[in-house]
DNA sequence: CGCTACCTTTTGACAGAGTCAAAACAAGCC
DNA sequence: GGCTTGTTTTGACTCTGTCAAAAGGTAGCG
C-alpha cells in the first residue's frame, strides 16, 4: 500500500497507519501515543512528516474543525463529511449523499473556480447529551 | 447598535466594527492595522477582546477555514456560507439556498444532536486562476 | 458637575500547534 | 556489502491565541 504510492516502507509509517486504522480522526499527539507503544523513540516531528506524506500521497486526509488541531483519517476518495461535537470535539463520519465532489453547488461563485464542497455538521454527541441531561436532573442546569 | 447589545460604546469597538464593515473576512492583524490608523495605541489583545465580545453578543461571526487564522465578519443571522481560495486564502460569501440552519440534514447522525451545518467551498479565486493561466502561457506550468 | 462602580483596555507572560533546517540514520538498488 | 537517496531525529523558531492582573475610561447616580 505504501509501496504503491512510491513511499518507502518504514516502521514508523506502518505503525502510524495501523494507529489511524484503529483510531480514525486522530491528531498528531494521539497517533504519537499509539505509535509510541511499539516504537518509543518516535518523535512528534516524525509523525508530522508521516502524516503529511500520507496526505500528499493521497492515502490519508486531513480535517481541521474550527478550534481543534488537525485530525487525520484513512478514509479517502469518497468525499464524505463529518459531524463534530461542540462540547467535547468528538468526530463521526457522515456519508455524502451524492458521493462525488463537489456534492453541492453554490448559488453564485463570485468568480471562483470551484473544486470541492466541505460540509461540517455541528451538534452534541450522545455522551455529552446524556451528561447535560444528568446535570439538569440533578438540579444544576446550564 | 453596541448599546442595544448591552456593550459599552468605546472608540476601539466603534473602530473595529467600522474596519470589519470595510474589510469583511478579516483576521485580528488586519483589523489591528485598520484600527491602528485612527487609534495607534491599540493592542492586539484588545482586538481579540473586542472581536470575542462581538461574537458573544451576536454582532459578529467567526469563521476558521482550515490552515488559516480566525476571520471575522459582521454578516450574521442568515446562515450563509463561504468559498475559500486554496491558493491565496481569499474568502467570498455564498448565500445559503435554504436560508435557515441547518440548511442541510445528514443522512445519519451517529447519535448526535444536530445543531447546524457549516459549508465551505474550496476553489481558486479569479486572480489566482488568471495568475496560473499566465504562468502556463509563459511556458513554466505548475 | 463630580463621584463611584464596574466594564474595557493594556501589558506581559505563556501554551498549543505547526514549520524549518541540518545532522544522523536506514531502505532499497546495484 | 556498499552507495544513493529518502526518512527520522533534534532543536530552534513562528504564528495564533489564551490567561491574569493592573491601569484606564464609561455610564449611572447623587
Amino acid at each position: 500500500m505504501l509501496r504503491d504510492a512510491g513511499l518507502r516502507v518504514t516502521d514508523t509509517r506502518v505503525a502510524a497507519i495501523a494507529a489511524l486504522h484503529v483510531l480514525p480522526h486522530s491528531g498528531v499527539d494521539t497517533i504519537l501515543d499509539a505509535v509510541g507503544d511499539a516504537l518509543p523513540a518516535t518523535s512528534r516531528q516524525s509523525i508530522h512528516n508521516v502524516l503529511t506524506d500520507l496526505v500528499a500521497a493521497g492515502l490519508a486526509r486531513r480535517i481541521e474543525p474550527a478550534g481543534q488541531p488537525g485530525l487525520y483519517e484513512l478514509r479517502v476518495g469518497d468525499n464524505h463529511h463529518h459531524i463534530v461535537c461542540q462540547r467535547c470535539g468528538a468526530v463521526a463520519d457522515v456519508d455524502c449523499v451524492t458521493g462525488h465532489a463537489p456534492c453541492l453547488t453554490p448559488s453564485q461563485t463570485s468568480g471562483f473556480d470551484l473544486a470541492e464542497a466541505e460540509v461540517t455538521f455541528w451538534g452534541t454527541c450522545a455522551d455529552c447529551s446524556a451528561a447535560m441531561a444528568a446535570r439538569v436532573d440533578a438540579g444544576s442546569p446550564r
